[in-house]
DNA sequence: GCTTGTGAAATCTTTCACAGCA
DNA sequence: TGCTGTGAAAGATTTCACAAGC
């Protein structure tokens, strides 16, 4: 009943964190519980079946979710039905660690470029594609029929590369660059800074040190 | 007046990034007011002044922030003030990126290890440190008074790998294996899933071409 | 006059609790 | 009986709007 309404953006974030468990719960049971999806999460369970009312009724009431269904119903409403076509732009350490990262094939992510502005590093591999020079963006990205672009430039060039990247008609972009960059509306951009995440993981950190007082 | 509140999760996560803004315009202006701060973070002003407000009344009316002072309080409440040695278990690609990431040095953490299981990688170079034997890591994570540990093993590794830094008592982990990982209550823990990046980024993206009626 | 700091309102998110169905 | 699906309650977050202060 729920099934054709808007789904909440916090809800969103947690739907690759099912998919997950899903994938490694999948072959090893045919169905799973909301309670039990929950535990490995780390969510609560009516957490989870609140989330996935949104998208529709795809639970069995006294026996839970039928593992496959509902990753190919997670996956569609995604978007991530069909193989994307991912560049890297920056083939720095991160840039090649993301060129040959393990997350991306099973997940229907393949690289097919990347990129650098440094000649000494054309034609070297990564992953499973060599670098290509920078100025040659425009012209690849559009005879690969890239879908994504993932910026792991130093910060000073990112916005640059973006403006490039849009102006080559790219529609989603993932920054690694510590810099925010900015696009147009109808540009999907989403920003990761690794060192944020350290900063963070210190203020819990400390917050569990403040109030101790076990012994 | 607010000063002492506990801060908000949401505000928590925000804090880094006002760093990042403010360190970029440090040096250029003495003062930054809440709108120019939000404008820059991609946030609403009233957001930027009521998180700003539960660290202490640190702005001054009809003019704005201080930009180095505000920069101290924040880094104090997160628990930023000395050095961080920082310890990355996997030297893989992603683990190389990290030791050589240039978002730590310039905020206060210092990579002072890096471990594999691979006897092949023992001795490389990363970043500014060596590959060691992943079997000296409760030894050398106390000699080095370690305070954070990064995994960026592969998924199957990176429980065993996490009950081996809590044993040796590391109170921070930041885990980029695409796999939850379970440590004590006393443990601050942070996951980061670089595969989920791109998941989200395909919703918003196909969200964006939904309604799309502009021309 | 300009910008902060903050109650109060609006909105979003999580959790509860239970009816409904296999 | 067991587990989903979901209204309604509780809680957290964001935004508004304006008094207070430089």
């Amino acid at each position: 009943m729920a099934a054709g309404r808007r789904i909440p953006e916090a809800t969103v974030s947690r739907l690759p964190l099912y998919l997950r468990v899903l994938n490694e719960a999948n072959g090893s049971v045919q169905t799973i519980s909301s309670e039990v999806l929950a535990l490995r999460a780390g969510v609560n369970a009516a957490q989870v079946r609140k989330d996935l009312s949104y998208l529709g009724s795809y639970g069995t009431r006294g026996v839970g979710y039928e593992v496959g269904y509902l990753v190919r119903q997670i996956n569609r409403r995604l978007g991530l039905d069909g193989e994307r076509h991912v560049v890297i732009v920056g083939a720095g350490n991160l840039g090649q660690a993301l060129a040959s990262y393990g997350g991306f094939p099973g997940r229907g992510f393949q690289v097919v470029a990347a990129f650098d502005a440094d000649p000494a590093k054309f034609g070297r591999v990564v992953g499973p594609t060599r670098v290509e020079p920078v100025s040659s963006l425009a012209e690849v990205l559009r005879q690969r029929a890239a879908d994504i672009a993932v910026i792991t430039t130093p910060a000073p060039a990112a916005q640059a590369v973006a403006d490039v990247l849009v102006e080559a008609g790219i529609r989603s972009i993932l920054n690694f660059a510590p810099t925010t960059v900015v696009v147009p509306d109808h540009v999907a951009l989403r920003q990761v800074d690794l060192g944020i995440e350290l900063q963070i993981l210190s203020f819990y950190q400390q917050s569990l040190a403040t109030p101790v007082a076990g012994f």
